[in-house]
RNA sequence: GGGCGAUUAGCUCAGACGGCUAGAGCGCUUCCCUUACAAGGAAGAGGCCGCAGGUUCGAGUCCUGCAUCGCCCA
């Protein structure tokens, strides 16, 4: 074995191991119990990054350790189509390349190439999730545009629609007037922008003078309906009910009173209301019954309905309304303004609030059903907190708009006919006013079908249209759970792993995400989708920003995995997973040897220590197991350090289950490194070198004792770290096939979560431990303040009685070794010699002689002894006062007392110390 | 405006149920290439736990207010 780990040569070809021998597989009817997690479907829009390393790390953890625990575990991996995002790098590509847009070459073309960016890109996201070892079961891989997926779609949608849940609606949705399509409003980000305030006067229909409204957008003036004030305004009191005349237009406004929309302090107190054009003026527009002009065409041009500017870009409008009010001397003035624009996320062009036709899911029911499952915790989220947001998005239930103008995705499977005296007044009584149906009196018969109808079903006319639009992709995506397992089939996998378990995912779609899962899912199935949703932190950067890369922030997971393997990245993320909703991680750029930059972070350093730490222990371990004994050891024969380090071993054991339990993933993998590197083997592997190498039953009990160790803690660390214990687990295999607990001659990845063996808790041994472990600490400390060199041998003089004597005599050995003793006396009431250096552990007092140096052992004595003034003045500040004695738990009090007990032992012995010390040596 | 969070060592973070003499990793100082590991070992320095009140025998932990920062929703 090489003195240090490559990761490189040893995760190579376990991967392939893994899947050669089916390993990952789930069996859909077997007799274990089962565990299910299905992946949050990554995009196939690009690669992986650290976030999705993240959440797979963590579900992997959890889907070994069950696996491990014997259950039948599913882990179904998949990917989402991500609609508007796929459509537009792919237009964005065509347009770069080719100088076509998607008009230009059309629906079918634009959507085959799509598919052909999806064979290419989808496989290597499945790669990535390989490379860091994530053990899904690849053959039920699904993918949200697949049959499977398509057929579940199709399912809910004509369920959806024959229960009424599905109407037609007229919104204003945000308008990406580049793509062309409503974008929902997670894909809006805002921006600041350096505008203007423009003042303008709109003069009154009496004649009597005019009144001034501000807008930063003065070209959605062509589409004004009315003019807001505030009721309680005295300055604009007198002007309610009247009416004024919007210029250029010519059109009399009504002036109106809402108190919501009109913030009296800004401005002029007076405000423009363009209920076509704005999100609030829209509301507004219904609160009064106004009407509602659109100005806009699809593509931001203004169109008839804004007169002579009819076919000007909006930029180009705005210019020559604001330069034909200045004309008409209409411009009361121009203010610099710092205005929020939403932006489109996609094409980063500003989005324009625009009203159009779409269809709308109805939440009233489904929400509430939603909610009673979290309220009542058959839903348990973890942290609970989030609950919160779950329940706050849900108690809104404001209709789910589903339709998306773009060409990839689950087409809309509603068709209407187009004879002109076919429709349904039921349903056209349901259409929302202001859908272009009603509008323009237009009577239209819409169905869904679950088969690609020839004809309409109600006056049999084969003149019939499909809806061009697609479905939001996260109305495939809320059908996860059930439709990858095969729902609306009865499939023996729906049957065995649905509801699935937990559902691991990030804060920032509980409600997108999350919330329609659990709808849909208990809709569809009567059943929830999962019982538990654990929300994992957010990684930021060092300056607390979002990893991206248009900011170069990012660091990539197959950066991290070349450089520090993927142990390592595994171990850091779950060392991370603590419950806080950011984490930061600083970003440090570093050149490559190819020239080329790559960002890291030294938050990885630590994974890669401990796996290099993990190889060489067990470097150390098989070069001294070569004889040990099969089976169970002698019991007789176990030393204190043997006894101590099982006792470790069961409680890290306890506390790993604990902490995965709940999802502690961080705790979890902090009691693992704990154990391993600071008892294990700063202490254990240190005892035992002398021990492990002699022949004779003492020698075999150290070695079965180190082989039961080592198998554990492979088996421990294997869901976190799993190529390097795998690899580990091999080589043990091969020196000592037989342990003493547990089997071998598997897979580490299909063996035995580790139980605790009862006779292994022994907590006399932990406090022997803790006495010798201190006494050595300070042996280490006192030659180290008086510059003995570890290679120098000292002899050591201790003063002990009663027990604690018995345990020092009895670990002579193990002293001398680590404190670099050559011999320990231990005596009752032992004085200090003349010419030695004084060490103090609890209550035991020691000396190593022939070291001197006054001033260095007054200095620390003088310490020591203040920080035991500090702790028995507490102690007995609380022993003093009845109220503790009363009211506090008694074992609290009882620890009180013993921590004062000691406190004054040990100050006895320091205060004689320094007695002797400045007196004897002065 | 409403909700949620954060503020602990130079940096990044732990401290679930109040009992703490406040921990870890990195960084820093000193010593050590001791035959598993220098990606290592030993020892050490470094903190009025954001501020102000309150509850309690006892507060980093619970409550209220404030300050600063962040996220989500409108």
């Amino acid at each position: 074995m090489d003195k240090v780990y490559d990761p490189k040569q040893v995760e190579k070809d376990i991967y392939q191991l893994w899947l050669d021998k089916g390993c990952f597989q789930a069996q859909d009817s077997s007799t274990k119990k089962a565990y299910c997690i299905v992946i949050p479907p990554p995009n196939i829009t690009g690669a992986l990054h650290l976030g999705h390393a993240l959440n797979c790390t963590l579900q992997d953890i959890l889907i070994r350790r069950k696996r491990m625990q014997g259950f039948n575990t599913l882990w179904l991996p998949g990917m989402d189509h991500a609609g508007i995002a796929t459509q537009s790098v792919v237009e964005r590509g065509l347009l770069e390349q080719e100088g076509k847009t998607r008009h230009d070459v059309g629906r079918e073309e634009l959507v085959r190439r799509i598919w052909a960016w999806k064979e290419q890109f989808g496989s290597r996201i499945a790669r990535q999730l390989q490379l860091i070892g994530c053990s899904c079961d690849w053959d039920r891989e699904r993918f949200t545009l697949d049959e499977v997926c398509a057929k579940a779609v199709r399912t809910t949608f004509v369920k959806f629609f024959e229960e009424g849940l599905i109407y037609r609606g007229k919104r204003l949705v945000n308008w990406d007037v580049q793509l062309q399509t409503a974008v929902a409003d997670d894909e809006v980000f805002h921006e600041t922008v350096s505008g203007y305030l423009w003042h303008i006067r709109y003069p009154l229909a009496d004649g009597s003078g005019h009144l001034i409204v501000a807008t930063t957008r003065p070209e959605t003036m062509l589409g004004d309906t009315a003019v807001a004030v505030h009721p309680d305004d005295d300055r604009h009191k007198h002007l309610i009910g009247g009416q004024c005349i919007l210029p250029l237009m010519d059109r009399e406004l009504p002036i109106i009173a809402d108190p919501i929309l009109v913030d009296r302090a800004f401005g002029s107190g007076c405000v423009k209301v363009t209920p076509a054009h704005d999100h609030n003026d829209y509301q507004v527009g219904l609160r009064h019954d106004l009407e509602i002009i659109n100005i806009l065409n699809p593509d931001g041009t203004i169109n008839e309905n804004g007169g002579k500017y009819a076919g000007l870009d909006r930029f180009a409008a705005r210019k020559k309304v604001v330069a034909d009010l200045e004309k008409l001397g209409l411009i009361e003035k121009i203010e610099p303004y710092q205005t929020d624009i939403g932006h489109s996320d996609r094409s980063k062009t500003p989005i324009e609030p625009y009203l159009s036709d779409q269809w709308f899911v109805r939440m009233d029911k489904l929400s509430e059903q939603a909610c009673e499952l979290v309220r009542k915790e058959k839903i348990k989220f973890f942290p609970a907190r989030y609950a919160k947001t779950y329940l706050d998005w849900l108690g809104e239930r404001r209709d789910w708009c589903i339709s998306r103008q773009l060409w990839w995705g689950h087409r809309v499977p509603i068709w209407h006919c187009n004879n002109r005296e076919c429709y349904d007044p039921e349903q056209y009584a349901a259409c929302e006013v202001g859908s272009t149906e009603v509008e323009r009196g237009r009577r239209r018969f819409f169905f869904s079908s679950m088969e690609e109808p020839q004809s309409c079903p109600k006056c049999g006319q084969t003149d019939i249209e499909q809806d061009a639009d697609v479905l939001d992709t996260w109305f495939s995506s809320a059908l996860w759970p059930h439709s990858t397992l095969g729902w609306p089939e009865k499939t023996k996998a729906l049957e065995t792993f649905y509801p699935t378990d937990v559902l691991v995912t990030s804060r920032d779609i509980i409600t997108l995400w999350v919330a329609r899962m659990v709808m849909t899912g208990v809709h569809n199935t009567g059943r929830i989708p999962f019982e538990h949703v654990y929300i994992h932190s957010k990684i930021l950067d060092g300056h607390g920003e979002t990893m991206s890369k248009s900011k170069g922030n990012g660091v990539d997971p197959v950066d991290i995995v070349n450089r520090y393997g993927a142990d390592a990245l595994r171990f850091s993320l779950a060392y991370m997973a603590t419950e806080t909703q950011d984490v930061r991680m600083p970003v440090k750029k570093e050149k490559q040897p190819d020239g080329s930059t790559v960002n890291t972070s030294e938050k990885f350093d630590i994974g890669r220590n401990l796996c290099n730490k993990l190889w060489n222990a067990t470097r150390f371990c098989l070069s001294n197991l070569a004889d040990t004994p099969a089976g169970a050891w002698d019991p007789e024969y176990l030393e204190l350090e043997d006894r101590w380090i099982l006792h470790c071993l069961a409680q890290t054991i306890e506390q790993t289950d604990n902490a995965i339990q709940s999802y502690r993933f961080a705790e979890a993998a902090g009691k693992l490194y704990e154990f391993f590197w600071s008892k294990l083997c700063d202490w254990y592997m240190e005892i035992i070198k002398g021990r492990v190498q002699q022949k004779g039953p003492a020698g075999a009990t150290a070695r079965g004792v180190l082989a039961t160790v080592l198998d554990h803690i492979l088996r421990l660390f294997h869901p976190v770290i799993p190529f390097i214990t795998e690899a580990l687990w091999e080589r043990l295999g091969e020196i000592v096939p037989e342990r003493a607990v547990g089997q071998s001659g598997k897979l580490l990845v299909l063996s035995d979560w580790p139980k605790i063996e009862p006779d292994w808790k022994d907590p006399a041994a932990a406090q022997a431990m803790d006495l010798l472990q201190e006494l050595v600490r300070a042996v280490r400390d006192t030659r180290s303040r008086h510059d003995v060199t570890p290679g120098k041998k000292v002899e050591l003089i201790v003063s002990a009685d009663g027990a604690e004597k018995e345990i020092i005599q009895a670990n002579q050995e193990m002293i001398c070794r680590l404190g670099h003793i050559s011999g320990v006396r231990v005596q009752a009431e032992a004085k200090k010699p003349p010419k030695a250096a004084s060490v103090i552990a609890s209550a035991v007092q020691a000396f190593i002689p022939g070291i001197v140096d006054t001033a260095k052992e007054l200095t620390r004595l003088q310490k020591q002894r203040e920080q035991l003034l500090q702790r028995i003045a507490s102690a007995e500040k609380k022993l003093n006062n009845s109220q503790f004695i009363n009211r506090a738990k008694p074992e609290i009090v009882q620890r009180e007392r013993e921590n004062f007990a000691a406190a004054k032992t040990q100050i006895k012995v320091v205060n004689e110390q320094i007695e002797q010390t400045g007196a004897g040596d002065a």
